[in-house]
DNA sequence: CCAAAAGTGTTAGTGGTACACCCATGT
DNA sequence: ACATGGGTGTACCACTAACACTTTTGG
């Protein structure tokens, strides 16, 4: 932390990579791109971007977010940093990761036809080789993404503003990957007190319809 | 994560900070270094350096845990890493903070009359004024450590092989700030089955002898 | 009337918390 | 003998986990 601009310490280059998550069909996905470029042209990778001087990490992820899913407001949170010597073939490369939570109905869905290098993936299906340690930072990501889910309310990023209970149990057994009670699920659920009811609905036809809640607040919380 | 060397993406400067803790006579100390030059002269900052183009971010941080303390196992984790567009007066400098863990024991103790510019301090007495962001750092390691003391067994980093089970419960003590009941953190203590029992020994004189534990492994595990 | 998801309580077990006295030693 | 920390068990409470049937709707 002394001088700057010295010699010795010629710079890497900063990039910033995001686990960009949804759940769709009751699985838990992320985002990948098709590299079209060497290194790994052809492999899929987690989006990213330069760093640019100006910009604090977090308004670079934002950034990110935006360029590659249209969607501006949601859970964003810095992961880790990874930077070994030669996780890129080609220069120094540090890279400043993020996770970020987007509900399926919030994504512009892409033009049915239009021919694109994104697509969601299943994180128990992903390909056997990523670009860079992208995998490394996948593992990373869901590991703690679960962790969180476990203590705190964060699955709210994953929801649209009003739900159903089996849409927010639906969701906790896609990212932990077990099944739930329902009743002790919902019991528990109630009983923190971050969950209001709002009017009903009938939704996929033919049963009862079910009361749709909302999260009071919108912000993370640590349970307990 | 496309072209580096790009002339629109000027690189900022990466420097690896850390948070060094201690315990010592039951308070939960930091290691402080005053600076010398501007920016921030004379006051008190964190120890760090400037990342080397070859070395990964985990090497950087041992080298600077070997240079300012002489001791290089040590319990070593990636923190945060901040960014802030004018965190550095002089230029843009992303900073990767680790956190670290050492026993007192393992500390060589200065000269005593040897003039230093560093020193330990309690975390609940730092200087009103700390360099840069460093205060917002050292809030975010006292954080991440209070959490990890209450549901994993981090606190062997702070401890030498062999110790009391009252000089554990002195240590979470002095982490969380709060006291704990005797019996029940002895119970549950030994209930994790992290401990092991060695030798007896007595110390500090005039009381019945202390039964000596010790961790099984020296490495970190999440409780429950 | 049938299918499909919504909604609802009780019980047994487990883990956390509160709490007070005797023990082994040095001086 | 006294001062000092070492060491020990029990009872209550709260939370967790297991478990099955009725309700409301559409077709």
């Amino acid at each position: 932390m002394e001088n700057t601009n010295h010699p010795e310490y010629e710079q890497p280059a900063i990039t910033i990579d995001l686990v960009i998550f949804t759940v769709n069909d009751d699985e838990l996905k992320v985002l990948l791109i098709k590299r079209a470029q060497e290194p790994f042209a052809g492999a899929w990778s987690i989006p990213g971007g330069f760093l640019k001087l100006a910009e604090s990490l977090d308004d670079a992820a934002i950034r990110v977010m935006k360029d590659k899913t249209g969607v501006k407001e949601v859970y964003l949170e810095q992961l880790y940093t990874f930077g070994m010597p030669n996780r890129d073939p080609r220069t120094r490369v540090i890279t400043v990761t993020y996770f970020a939570l987007i509900p399926w109905q919030n994504l512009r869905q892409p033009e049915s036809n239009q021919v694109t290098d994104l697509a969601w993936h299943r994180v128990d299906q992903l390909p056997a080789q990523l670009a860079f340690d992208h995998r490394e930072i996948l593992d990373y990501a869901i590991n703690r993404l679960r962790a969180k889910a476990s203590y705190s309310n964060i699955v709210y990023g994953l929801l649209p503003l009003r739900f159903r209970l089996s849409d927010l149990q639906k969701i906790y057994e896609s990212i932990i990957d077990k099944e739930l009670d329902k009743r002790n699920f919902r019991k528990r659920m109630l009983a923190t007190g971050l969950l209001e009811e709002t009017g009903k609905k009938e939704l996929k036809g033919a049963h009862r319809p079910a009361m749709l809640y909302r999260f009071k607040k919108r912000e993370f919380v640590v349970l307990d």
